[in-house]
DNA sequence: TTGTCTGCAAACAGTTTGCACTCCG
DNA sequence: CGGAGTGCAAACTGTTTGCAGACAA
């Protein structure tokens, strides 16, 4: 079960190093890391990773469809694993944090732009900014959740499906 | 009434230069340009203009709510002008072209967000990623609208408001 | 005149690439 | 053993910053 994408990596003719799995394995743990952060987790195993094999890797694994990655906020893409890619992402604007959302919540509003102006979308690949329950709270009523000074900038997202 | 800014600027301390007027104009010309597309427009006039001074500016435009950026892509954001920010973006990732479509489309699907998770969301500050009504019709049958190969990379938006 | 703005160049962050060496298969 | 994969360093893109000179007010 978990060493079938090992045998899958292997039938496309490539190999399996300690650096893959390690990879792999801190994308699944950290869920929602950037390259950056993920170097820093397997360095934490493997001190000498290089942040190209990094960014190789998870080329890699996007490409076998382990990961894939959204564009968050300005800076860096982060990357979680493929299997729960079956929601939206839901960026706060105050805290930071990436909430995940049923599909279905965005259904409706797919089908009316499909019927209204001909465009088709998939919610899945890219995020939907705003302000968590409890930032939003937070800026009513201040004292409530808001960890930065003000809406920190952030943007958007996509995966590479 | 093509002035009002250049008071408004003035009033604020700022200093009115043909580096601040051209960049503006190039917003307004070009709609959705990215800051090296627009170093260039400027140049075509101002032969000198430094990159630099084209991100000094457009945070200063935006600073003043004249112009609004968004992340559409995994390049550089596009900048365009706010006045007309009452919309939402729709980026095609066939063609590349950016749509914008009445923000109206979106409020049931915003209040659902807010009514089921109390996220809130402006819909204004990012944009949805998908197929336009053309490319969407040369997916299906080849022939049709897309532009390159297959869909390039795009992610998502939000204007600094 | 004065202090904001500009151009320039150097610094930065994030990412990619070429190359020689390593080590999986 | 042979070639895919790695580490390293250098290159690259997009953006920011410090500074001295330029120019709007």
């Amino acid at each position: 079960m978990s060493t079938d994408w090992q045998s899958d990596l292997r039938k496309r003719g490539y190999r399996l190093t300690p650096q893959r799995q390690l990879v792999l394995e801190a994308v699944e743990r950290l869920e929602h890391a950037t390259p950056d952060e993920l170097l820093t987790e397997v360095r934490r195993t493997a001190g000498g990773v290089n942040v190209s094999t990094i960014y190789r890797t998870l080329d890699l694994l996007e490409e076998l469809g382990l990961v894939s990655h959204s564009h968050i906020g300005h800076g860096p893409p982060t990357y979680h694993l493929a299997e729960h890619h079956d929601h939206m992402h839901l960026m706060c604007r105050g805290c930071e944090e990436v909430l995940e959302a049923p599909l279905e919540l965005a259904e409706p509003f797919a089908e009316r732009l499909r019927a209204t102006l001909g465009f088709e979308t998939d919610m899945r690949h890219f995020a939907i900014f705003g302000h968590c329950a409890n930032c939003a709270a937070g800026r009513r009523a201040p004292g409530g959740g808001e960890s930065g000074a003000d809406g920190p900038e952030a943007d958007a997202a996509v995966g590479r499906s």
